[in-house]
DNA sequence: CTCCTATCCTGCGAGC
DNA sequence: TGCTCGCAGGATAGGA
């Protein structure tokens, strides 16, 4: 079976790697059919008479802004967020899986399966020369320029919540989510407790550059995954096991080797980090 | 305005 | 073996 993205928690990398897998699909004529919904909705309702708009269009690129992508055509794009559980695969005949809830029929003969137990993806319609109010206050992207020390510092006044939750905010940055905020704040060792307004100049050009070193490396390794993925293996996990602290706790820290890892909840999210590396 | 809680949903693993 | 419970986390509405 060829499965693009059947990781979990999808966040920015993983993202960017489904949409090299889709673009990698796509030939110099690949078109929608139609588009099939096995279910009304996901946690929004599905644009039907959208969908059918899109009945016959030439789908000319896959794109990808924050953790959404857009199935880019010439009749107006389709916006997909994979929420948690969330994975595009093409399903042949008899590979149909319960929680398939969109098929994309192609003018190939191949389907495209949008498949998500949990529903908390989202998927919706753009038309032609026109933006999408899920767009409309995302901050930057990470991996781009205009995520840099002076735009998070901006963005960090008089914020007094926890740093860690703040580079999880999407209008801040986009694309971080809670798996990378730990490693990135431990990377750049700040404390995720710490108060946004308190980071200083020097921590935040450290932290802007550890978020961007982490996103980076691990688009890096899911882009050498991606032949795997595409050659049947499914499922590949999240590129896993190479994370410094996310999921260690009670472990060795792998910096200092001298203090165990810690989790606690920030804003009901397990976070982890280092009490010596990240005072 | 900022901050934080609850909510959506299913699968899975721990504990009994 | 089978049950319950808690946890997993992206995004957002709404309350404090």
């Amino acid at each position: 079976m060829f499965f693009i993205g059947g990781m979990t928690m999808p966040e920015l990398p993983e993202v960017e790697i489904v949409r090299q897998g889709l673009e990698s699909l796509l030939t110099d004529n690949t078109k929608i059919l139609k588009i099939e919904c096995l279910r009304a909705n996901l946690r929004e309702e599905f644009p039907l008479k959208d969908f059918k708009k899109l009945c016959g269009a030439k789908i000319i690129k896959i794109e990808r802004r924050a953790k959404y992508l857009i199935f880019v055509t010439d009749k107006g794009s389709l916006l997909s967020h994979l929420g948690m559980t969330g994975t595009w695969r093409i399903v042949l005949k008899d590979q149909e899986l319960k929680h398939d809830h969109v098929y994309i029929h192609l003018n190939d003969g191949r389907r495209l399966a949008y498949r998500d137990p949990r529903r908390f993806g989202y998927l919706g319609f753009i038309p032609l020369n026109k933006s999408h109010v899920k767009f409309a206050s995302l901050g930057p992207e990470p991996l781009s320029e205009d995520f840099n020390e002076i735009q998070l510092l901006k963005a960090l006044i008089n914020k007094k919540a926890a740093i860690k939750s703040l580079i999880m905010d999407q209008r801040i940055v986009v694309g971080v989510g809670n798996i990378y905020a730990s490693e990135a704040l431990f990377a750049a060792k700040i404390n995720p407790f710490q108060s946004g307004q308190d980071l200083e100049k020097k921590a935040a050009i450290k932290l802007v550059k550890e978020i961007k070193k982490v996103l980076k490396k691990s688009i890096d390794k899911g882009g050498s995954t991606i032949s795997d993925f595409a050659s049947a293996k499914g499922d590949k996990g999240y590129f896993q096991n190479s994370f410094k602290v996310y999921g260690r706790q009670g472990e060795l820290c792998m910096l200092c080797s001298k203090n165990l890892i810690k989790k606690a909840l920030i804003l009901g999210r397990s976070s982890f980090w280092c009490p010596g590396c990240q005072k």
